[in-house]
DNA sequence: GTCTATATCACGATAGAC
DNA sequence: GTCTATCGTGATATAGAC
């Protein structure tokens, strides 16, 4: 983060960092309706209230700017995810995560559209996005191999504990993209059940997703 | 299909269309790497070995050619989805499918970018790509409710129904962005073992993925 | 820290020759 | 059917005033 060496500066930078802000959520509006080929710095510095030039200013380029946006996304992402959730817990919030999503379409919207214009090696955003999945699925395998050490899932080897997690990742960013498209259908009940199936294959026995409601009221 | 008309005309017509064909086909790779807003009609023209006036001779506008883009992707698509597969089979297939995209990979990287790009209401393809993922999801829950009526499968109602073709649809789509950002990754086996958790739940047993390939091959 | 002004460039689209 | 030439627009980025 760049802002960090300059948080704790008295006076003048606060207002900077306040504009900072109001950039940075204004590209992931204009990134996420438009791409980022298709978004231009002049359609956020109008919606922010600037000129272009104020935008590089701040990020040096649009690649920069992008970046930015994209590191935010993350921040606002892991917010989330609460560190307790931990084994079998990690996938049984992740409706939770989906329903935060259902509240700000901008950055969903602004996520999937980079990450599959950022699949081409040559985009700017490339080695982000895949760095980003790396530690998404990295993170997954971790919990559910956690799980299978607690016992909270039969048995499953190493290469079909990836298979899984990058299924229960694969569910959500596919079933989103069908709620953006079309924001009618109820994304949350469609996930929580398709994502049900999985985990009952890995457990045993059926999710209860109320229960797993007031667990996660008691304990967030 | 605008060329139908033209398609058994004689003689001088045959080029047009044979060039028209490679401006699709270098639309295709053009719009998948950077986009539809990103790609321009240039880089296609070059491509293709001609000036951006031809392009616009065929097509009349970028936009033209988008959605001639689109109408061939539908085409190459439902080529490798046999009318025979009605019921439960028409799911058994889709491991196939994605066998096929992974040996096109312009063709599925176009489709995701534009389609991300797409899910907002004022981009150009919105409307055809709503429309194309209605009739895939309609499709879907047509051929599982007649599983449902066969007894292929264990009762559900039709809002589940249409939930689980949803996650379906979902986590192809899911996967295949995985791989389009990491190509290392086994794309149909991951497909396979995580579709077969949803399949297995739907049936009540596991799914043999290998007598299917059999049945599959003897009635293409 | 933001502005105005501008340099430089690429875009989509059109007109008219061949 | 494709070309050359060009128009008008809008893009990123920079320079220098305030």
């Amino acid at each position: 983060m760049v802002s960090a060496s300059t948080a704790n500066v008295r006076g003048p930078y606060k207002n900077g960092i306040k504009r900072r802000r109001e950039i940075i959520e204004s590209a992931a509006r204009v990134f996420g309706q438009f791409g980022y080929a298709g978004g231009s710095l002049r359609q956020i510095a109008q919606e922010v209230g600037v000129t272009p030039a104020a935008l590089t200013r701040h990020f040096d380029s649009k690649e920069g700017l992008l970046v930015a946006v994209l590191d935010y996304w993350d921040e606002e992402n892991d917010r989330t995810i609460p560190r307790s959730r931990q084994g079998l817990d990690r996938f049984l919030g992740m409706p939770t995560s989906v329903l935060h999503h259902t509240m700000d379409r901008g950055l969903i919207e602004m996520f999937l559209t980079v990450a599959a214009e950022a699949s081409n090696p040559r985009h700017p955003a490339n080695e982000h996005i895949r760095r980003r999945y790396e530690r998404v699925i990295g993170n997954g395998v971790r919990e559910l191999t956690r799980a299978r050490e607690l016992g909270q899932v039969h048995p499953m080897s190493d290469s079909e504990i990836v298979a899984e997690v990058r299924g229960a990742y694969a569910l959500m960013d596919g079933i989103q993209l069908q709620w953006l498209i079309d924001p009618t259908i109820d994304l949350v009940a469609t996930f929580k059940r398709c994502l049900g199936d999985i985990i009952s294959k890995w457990t045993g026995h059926e999710v209860d997703w109320d229960a797993v409601a007031r667990d996660g009221a008691e304990t967030p």
